[in-house]
DNA sequence: TATACGTGGCA
DNA sequence: TTGCCAAGTAT
């Protein structure tokens, strides 16, 4: 524990001023979303459900709020109440997160159901360091749920928080060094009562004001308050640690497709990338120059026909994939099944396989997600 | 502390 | 088109 945090003469006592103009702001300029209770509601003595808090939050990890809702409502539609989606079979909730990505936090969404039913009644725990202790619930989502669903005044620091704090007290340490910089100051600002709105406050604004880009300064509730609004450029912070580039990748897919149009599928291991996840026959992903992408990689000899080219960006290497089709016999194949082509979109794909299939069958996978 | 882990939207 | 970004966690 530093004895002294560089930024901690620009902070010498705690402001609880700047909390409660936060909460005003909120009060009136708050996000209406599927998984929340309003201001207003909640100030009535109404609770949000901790499985919706927690759901949601699961969703929201590295994930925009557009992307969640349709999410969401299909979750909470389908399976109402943690007892529920612990009871679920897990590759029915595999299928369901297929296009979220980040599949670990489906299988961990299942673990967790599991513990809070086996271990906890069916109801979460109230604390923040039982919270951590399930299956991907980390700082910030341990956090969020103690604030949001049981008023806990716990230090929720996402990504817009680390936004907010860093302009707010020009922090110049570099992210994610600045990690415990920023959660003091957070704590330092909290007010003593409304610990989840008071999060979700700050989230918000980092949402809507002190966006990224081109922040709206003058619409901002703590713009009298904002060291970087007053001495430099707010967009200089945060500041990061420089990234690596992207490195790449390429294979081969292969669609096959029974006579009654069926294509030929598999499961992924139970580790790595898209683990657990379905996927058409593909040869391993391999760096750009010594990768055998040609039809002598097939799963199996058939008259493969080259369909075309895939490019799928992951987060740490960009992928192109040359997809073949063939017509084939029935057969089988290890760990492999046949499935209708007007069925393919309830299957556990991920994004990228989704676009092979539709590169070697067009209109195959066209369904989206709000229809299915 | 550094790396693995998805996807879609936007400038 | 390319790069950045969005309510992070596990190891």
């Amino acid at each position: 524990m530093p004895a002294s945090p560089p930024t901690a003469s620009k902070s010498p006592c705690p402001q609880p001023l700047l909390g409660q103009k936060l909460l005003d702001w909120y009060d009136r300029h708050h996000r209406d979303l599927p998984w929340r209770t309003t201001p207003a509601a909640h100030a009535k003595g109404e609770r949000a459900d901790p499985y919706r808090v927690w759901l949601s939050e699961i969703m929201l990890q590295q994930t925009t709020v557009e992307a969640v809702k349709a999410y969401f409502r299909k979750f909470t539609e389908r399976w109402p109440t943690i007892t529920e989606l612990s009871a679920a079979d897990p590759d029915d909730i595999m299928k369901a997160w297929a296009g979220l990505g980040y599949y670990s936090r489906a299988r961990n969404l299942k673990k967790c159901a599991d513990l809070v039913v086996a271990a906890h009644q069916g109801k979460f725990p109230e604390s923040e360091a039982a919270l951590k202790a399930l299956p991907g619930i980390g700082d910030y989502t341990a956090a969020a749920i103690a604030s949001i669903a049981f008023d806990i005044p716990a230090a929720v620091v996402d990504g817009n928080v680390e936004r907010v704090i860093s302009r707010v007290f020009t922090v110049e340490t570099p992210l994610p060094a600045a990690k415990p910089e920023i959660r003091e100051l957070v704590a330092a600002t909290m007010p003593e009562a409304r610990a989840g709105d008071f999060a979700q406050a700050m989230m918000d604004l980092g949402a809507t004001i002190c966006t990224p880009k081109r922040p709206v300064c003058l619409h901002c509730p703590l713009r009298d308050d904002c060291l970087a609004l007053r001495q430099t450029d707010p967009e200089r912070y945060p500041l990061k640690a420089p990234k690596k580039e992207r490195p790449s990748r390429q294979g081969a897919a292969f669609v096959a497709q029974r006579s009654d149009g069926a294509v030929l599928l598999r499961k992924r291991p139970s580790s790595g990338l898209l683990a657990e996840m379905a996927e058409v026959p593909t040869t391993a992903w391999t760096a750009k120059q010594d990768g055998d992408t040609s039809t002598n990689s097939a799963p199996f000899a058939a008259a493969w026909r080259f369909s075309g080219q895939v490019k799928h960006v992951f987060t740490h290497f960009e992928l192109r994939l040359d997809v073949y089709h063939a017509s084939v016999p029935d057969m089988v194949i290890q760990n492999g099944w046949w499935t209708p082509i007007t069925e393919i979109h309830e299957e556990a794909l991920p994004t990228v396989m989704k676009k092979a299939i539709e590169a070697a069958i067009p209109s195959a996978t066209k369904r989206s997600i709000k229809q299915a």
